[in-house]
RNA sequence: GGGAGUUUAGCUCAGCUGGUUCAGAGCAUCUGCCUUACAAGCAGAGGGUCACUGGUUCGAACCCAGUAACUCCCACCA
């Protein structure tokens, strides 16, 4: 058989997932055996595959292909977010580009549009995913706004209302001018803006009363001149003596020359510029508290794309920033500009637009987080759901004993819209179709026609919808005892970014105890970020992200898989770097010519020889360590470590150590045959292996699994059982240590003189000759190119020496050796040991620290002191010789 | 402004209850090798005052206090 030099992913990897999905490997329907189930973190119906995207998918499916090896019922359940503004914002770009204006549209016209765009590009991610190799059960495919799912959503709605959960207000909430939409507190992000501090003159309406000298003005320092014609009130400090003969007088607001009060607040910061607050209930959250302890108007005069309103008298239509530069000209030239200074300061932002935030007041919908919350903030203080790392749990009880009641209205049209029913009077009920709103309008003894009530105009927040994920795709709302989730629910593990912990993780734990009375997932293993080597975030508007399906392509999807994780401890931070994905490829090749080399071989019938009987039970212990190692690494979620434990276990121990000892000799340029028990043996570990590595490299272990061997039908990789480790001598893995070590050396004399290593040499130890020492010959024989092994009882002159585990070992060179060399290695050697020895020594003259310090350890201490003296006086009798 | 976290080799990280897991791993670097599995490779090597300063202890990368730098979360300072 001709087998390639190098491996090439490029068909194998379309035909396996191929493979799989036929053979339905992937699905999951409920058995008697134990289910592993989680639940896809839905990403946006817009998304294309990111870089956190994969990270995140890839230990999904690390996870699952394991749980699935382990015998486990898994299942991996993938899905959509319709993500309302960011869809919303897509189809609106959309119809522009066709020419057609969302105001021009009817809803149901609109919502035509909208889902047309989702059943054309909505879910390329998915598509995408099948890529990276992610085994999910696609029949389970969801979607936040399937048929079933939405009703969920308006159901929960309904009944938190009437649960009392739900209330309606008048609220200050963050307008995103550009979406048209109020957004949550999360989602606005606080950016260092430089602005300008602008010190306006109000002036006083009246005169009579003042002091001589004193100005007839007071100065207002503000940063938004535009909303000047807002303005309702100047407020001061109560106790701020500058202005305490001004409070209760009037001044006249600029631009507009309406005359409000000057009135006192407590809040107010004496040192901020002079001490003087314009107060503007309708753009302000600070001003509209005062606003209302102080009974004042509101005066909105922005409009919702955040134009200057009819209200605001003067740059009606003007945009707002627009509108600062107009009034700012208007200031100046009414002499009403005392100075401007520079001044830099937080300005939230839209998460989805970038848009600066316009606090704007305005009727929403919210649920009173306080009472519904609480179980979700026991659940985790109790352990009851794990955070991985739990460093975040403080973060989770910080947010959770502070949580804000929550915003779930929306002022866009794709989305769950709220099953409220207004009255033309303003009158309103929550019901879930006209017909029941009209009844219950009669119940509450409303009169009004049904062709006069009018649903509310608003959709609910996204979160609103995935906080049922975990529930709602197994249809655990309409019918919660049917089989799926009674067999799934809770959910194991939950994979997702620490961004949306508060979002999206807190509100699933809120929603399970609600309506599950039970936790929906029992661990929460939180990602890093990734980010570019500047350390940046990765993001498509910075453009540093780099396009994970090229990177498959050019490094295969194992590959970009192990690079990952490679370098990924859970809730740190993922400083993507390129070389990693080269690395998992070089690994996949690395596999491959493992392959290669075993495949190569031809076999006899012939008795194992005694080199590689001990190295088949050597590499057999070896194996079932790390396969204890890894299993723990796995039960801690240390992925990153469990990879790398099982990359060292494949290259170092199987590849460089296993293989070179076992590997036939060449004689007259042909490979000598290998005996039939060693080729068995190799290629039964090989296929451990393989199996060990199946979830991180899927494809190239489900290839290699089939070349390797006959298979049947459904015999695949993927559904073998994960390795069991065998109890076994641990004394082997000791006397191998110090086998290896000794070999490193022989090879350093070796590398250290430049000598080939086609130039066989001659080894002498000083010790006796006995059996062990014996059976370790062919060992050393081959895997130093010795040519023969003598015992001495003297020291040996013109040779190269060390020490291995107390041994003395001699390679003689003569002619080769360089003798001021070799004294000057032996003398840095003696320094060294030395100075061991007097920290040794000087610990165990301490009194105290024999007296106080464990026996086992004060006895380590003294057999190191002996060591050391040996070693000493050995190094010392090498350096006489040489000095003779 | 409040809270949390991080700081160990050039890079990314381990280092579990203070003492044989010795300060470790992978990558990168350096040296020598195209040795019929693999140059996407092989064999070796070098490299760290464990951020800083004190303290506790017989003994500190590990515990305590303070300092510095960075990161994240929360917060209404115009």
């Amino acid at each position: 058989m001709e087998i390639n030099k190098t491996y090439d992913p490029s068909l194998i990897e379309d035909k396996w997932y191929k493979y799989w999905m036929e053979h339905k490997f992937f699905k999951s329907v409920p058995d008697e055996r134990e289910p592993y189930t989680i639940v896809i973190p839905p990403p946006n119906v817009t998304g294309v595959l990111h870089m956190g995207h994969m990270l995140n998918n890839t230990l999904q499916d690390v996870l699952i292909r394991r749980a699935r090896m382990l015998g486990k019922n898994a299942c991996w359940v993938p899905g959509t977010d319709h993500a309302s503004i960011a869809t919303e914002a897509k189809v609106v770009q959309m119809l522009r580009e066709r020419g057609i204006k969302k105001s021009d549209l009817s809803r149901e016209d609109f919502m035509k549009y909208a889902w047309e765009w989702k059943e054309k590009y909505g879910g390329i991610i998915l598509e995408q995913l099948k890529k990276l190799g992610a085994s999910c059960d696609w029949d389970r495919t969801s979607f936040t706004m399937d048929k079933g799912y939405y009703n969920d959503v308006i159901n929960v709605f309904i009944d938190l209302y009437n649960k009392g959960y739900i209330y309606r207000g008048k609220r200050m909430v963050n307008w995103d001018p550009v979406a048209l939409t109020a957004v949550s507190d999360e989602e606005v992000i606080f950016k260092q803006v430089n602005s300008k501090l602008v010190y306006v003159k109000y002036m006083l309406e009246e005169t009579s009363n003042l002091k001589p000298q004193s100005p007839n003005f007071l100065v207002v320092a503000t940063v938004r001149p535009e909303t000047i014609m807002g303005d309702v009130a100047v407020a001061v400090h109560p106790e701020d003596e500058r202005y305490k003969h001004l409070v209760g007088k009037k001044v006249i607001v600029p631009l507009v020359n309406r005359a409000v009060p000057i009135i006192t607040d407590d809040g107010i910061d004496r040192e901020f510029g002079t001490g003087c607050l314009k107060v503007t209930p309708a753009h302000d959250i600070v001003d509209y508290e005062i606003g209302l302890k102080n009974n004042l108007p509101i005066i909105d005069t922005l409009n919702e794309d955040g134009t200057i309103s009819e209200s605001g008298q003067v740059f009606v239509g003007m945009d707002r920033f627009a509108a600062r530069k107009a009034a700012l000209k208007k200031l100046e030239e009414d002499g009403l500009i005392e100075k401007m200074e520079d001044y830099s300061h937080q300005v939230g932002h839209s998460e989805r637009t970038n848009a600066v935030i316009e606090p704007r007041l305005s009727m929403q919908w919210f649920l009173k987080m306080k009472d519904i919350s609480k179980p979700a903030l026991d659940a985790v203080m109790n352990g009851e759901v794990n955070l991985i790392p739990n460093k975040f749990i403080n973060t989770y009880k910080h947010w959770m004993e502070n949580v804000r009641d929550w915003c779930l209205s929306r002022q866009l049209w794709w989305g769950q819209r709220i099953p409220a029913w207004y009255s033309p009077n303003g009158e309103y009920v929550v019901a879930k179709t006209e017909d029941e709103a009209v009844e219950k309008f009669k119940s509450q003894k409303v009169e009004v026609k049904r062709e006069e009530i009018k649903q509310d105009e608003d959709v609910l927040d996204t979160w609103a919808s995935s906080w049922l994920w975990p529930i709602s795709v197994f249809d655990g709302m309409e019918n919660p005892d049917n089989e799926d989730i009674k067999y799934y629910y809770p959910t194991n593990d939950l994979i997702t970014a620490p961004e949306i912990l508060f979002f999206w993780v807190a509100r699933m734990i809120i929603a399970g105890y609600e309506y599950r009375g039970e936790k929906p997932f029992t661990n929460v293993y939180l990602t890093g970020i990734v980010r570019d080597k500047l350390g940046r975030k990765m993001s498509k508007s910075l453009g540093n992200s780099p396009d994970p399906l090229e990177l498959i392509t050019k490094y295969s999807a194992d590959g970009v898989r192990v690079g990952m994780l490679l370098c990924s401890p859970a809730g740190n931070d993922l400083p993507f770097d390129e070389g990693h994905c080269e690395q998992g490829r070089n690994f996949a090749n690395k596999i491959w010519n493992a392959f290669r080399l075993i495949k190569g071989w031809t076999i006899d019938d012939s008795e194992p020889s005694q080199k590689n009987q001990m190295a088949i039970d050597w590499f057999s212990a070896k194996l079932s360590a790390e396969i204890e190692n890894i299993n723990d690494l796995y039960s801690k979620y240390r992925i990153s470590e469990a990879l790398m434990a099982s990359y060292k276990l494949m290259w170092d121990d199987f590849c460089a150590w296993y293989l070179e000892m076992v590997k036939p000799d060449f004689v007259d340029g042909a490979a000598l045959p290998i005996d039939n028990y060693t080729y068995n043996s190799t290629i039964e570990f090989f296929e451990e292996l393989l199996k060990v590595l199946h979830p991180f490299m899927p494809f190239i272990t489900e290839e290699l699994w089939h070349l390797i061997g006959e298979r049947e039908e459904k015999e695949c990789i993927m559904v073998a059982e994960w390795p069991e480790a065998i109890t076994s001598d641990p004394g082997i893995l000791k006397r191998f240590e110090a086998l290896m070590d000794s070999i490193v050396q022989i090879r350093n004399v070796r590398n250290e003189r430049n000598i080939s290593p086609k130039d066989a040499l001659e080894l002498y130890i000083r010790i006796p000759e006995n059996p062990v020492s014996k059976s370790f010959e062919p060992l050393m024989m081959k895997m130093c190119n010795l040519s023969a092994i003598h015992y001495t009882e003297d020291k040996v002159e013109n040779a190269a020496s060390f020490i291995s585990s107390n041994i003395e070992f001699f390679v003689p060179l003569a002619g080769k050796i360089n003798v001021e060399d070799e004294k000057a290695k032996l003398m840095k050697d003696i320094d060294y040991n030395k100075g061991f020895l007097k920290s040794v020594q000087s610990k165990l003259a301490n009194e105290r620290f024999v007296s106080n310090a464990k026996p086992e350890v004060v006895d380590s201490e003294r057999k190191k002191e002996a060591d050391a003296l040996n070693k000493i006086k050995t190094l010392e009798e090498q350096l006489g010789m040489l000095e003779k």
